[in-house]
DNA sequence: GAGCTTTAGATTGTATACAATATTTCGCGC
DNA sequence: GCGCGAAATATTGTATACAATCTAAAGCTC
């Protein structure tokens, strides 16, 4: 009974690597260098490389050729970028699911036993499992709106805020307002669609607020002027 | 001089199986065999693999373990989330270029070439080039919105629509009404958003009501009564 | 000692060999 | 001839060897 199941080894392997990044607990910019992660894993470069392949295609990695990978460090510009794409994909789908809230309502019950989990890991302490939490909540909500390819986009999305929130965090809020969930579910649960709508716009909002995105000077003069310029 | 570059290689031999499926020349479902795949590009196992496991990650292709990657092949369900994630998308796109419609007048303008491309590969019967530039058409818009992960997304959609539509296209009417990008460009050139936005609902509508998404008896009774059931 | 060149080491890129699994083919009994 | 099972083949999964490239250090010139 060494090994229970087989196949889930990469598997297992990018879990690690990307609960990492996605709790804070690898910096942004980090290079993840191949032979090193298959000796701390115990498989062969193959494996590896396809983690980081995987990594980078759902936006968490970059990769540059013959250099390497390395955890992503999204700038200022692609910051808002991305908490714009989120606004855009979380309303839409607060809007599904407030429009399905009468046939899914255990569904929607069920989504507080995750918040539940979210105040235990705030009362101890645990700011990564804190941040894994959240982002389940968000992506869980996603599900619900029973559209795939959102909820994979989404998926992108979320880990992608955490890298965000790792470099630009400026006060030390709680991560995501707990009770601004709470505050979500009650209102999905009614059906009050432009209630709950209303709270996520808030909630994205206040995510954002807590940033300095605004302190960088930006070395790149190409986003600061990109009103003005023609693009190549 | 008998190599110009060396590294797209693989960047190469992706876009040719892009292209393929994209332009509808192999059918979804099909086999992807590595060592064949290899044996026609000329190179190792290792870069077709990458080559599948991308177009994976795209949506485009699907792996099963063990047993292979094959060409995509989405059902009804799936098609109608591809559709709507679609519409949410660009709706979004459409309101953003509208918006800074008066600061992208000449980016704006420079599309009208690639409907005059559409026009040129229309008339000449190519099926193919029409399907792919009229996907480029809804690519480029995508990318004066400004938002790089929403663009994207979309470089995802768009080529799963070119399955779709190669899945169940009923009426064989133009692939893609080549007057209303020129429409839709119109309005947004004089910042018409409300016009605009429109006319990209109406220009997706017509796309989705050329197929016979309500023919199969779909097999899977989970999404038959996906609203009654709990998930799992 | 600063700056450049060169060389040694480290790291990624690709191909290939071998193992594990799946698929097909063949043979047998009925 | 048909169904079932077993060998043979084909295909994917993983590790490793070697080539190409980058990085860092040593050495040389001034």
């Amino acid at each position: 009974m060494k090994h229970a199941s087989k196949k889930p080894q990469d598997q297992l392997i990018y879990e690690h690597i990307f609960d990492a990044i996605l709790e804070q607990r690898i910096a942004p910019g980090t290079r993840l260098k191949e032979e090193s992660l298959g000796d701390i894993f115990g498989v062969s470069r193959t494996i590896i490389r396809r983690t980081l392949s995987r990594l980078f295609h759902e936006g968490v990695a970059v990769m540059l050729p013959n250099k390497g990978a390395f955890v992503a460090k999204p700038d200022v510009n692609a910051a808002r970028e991305i908490l714009d794409a989120r606004r855009l994909i979380e309303i839409s789908v607060i809007e599904r699911v407030a429009a399905r809230s009468a046939y899914i309502q255990s569904d929607i019950q069920s989504l507080y036993d995750l918040i539940d989990q979210e105040h235990a890991s705030s009362a101890s302490a645990d700011k990564g499992m804190a941040i894994r939490l959240s982002g389940e909540f968000h992506l869980a909500l996603a599900q619900l709106a029973g559209n795939e390819p959102i909820a994979g986009f989404l998926r992108s999305l979320v880990p992608q805020t955490s890298l965000i929130i790792a470099l630009y965090e400026a006060s030390e809020g709680s991560t995501c307002a707990i009770d601004e969930h709470t505050r979500l579910l009650d209102a999905l649960l009614v059906g009050d669609k432009s209630c709950a709508v209303d709270l996520m716009h808030e909630h994205l909002n206040h995510i954002e607020s807590r940033l300095a995105l605004d302190g960088e000077p930006s070395t790149d003069l190409t986003n600061v002027f990109s009103h003005f310029v023609k693009r190549a």
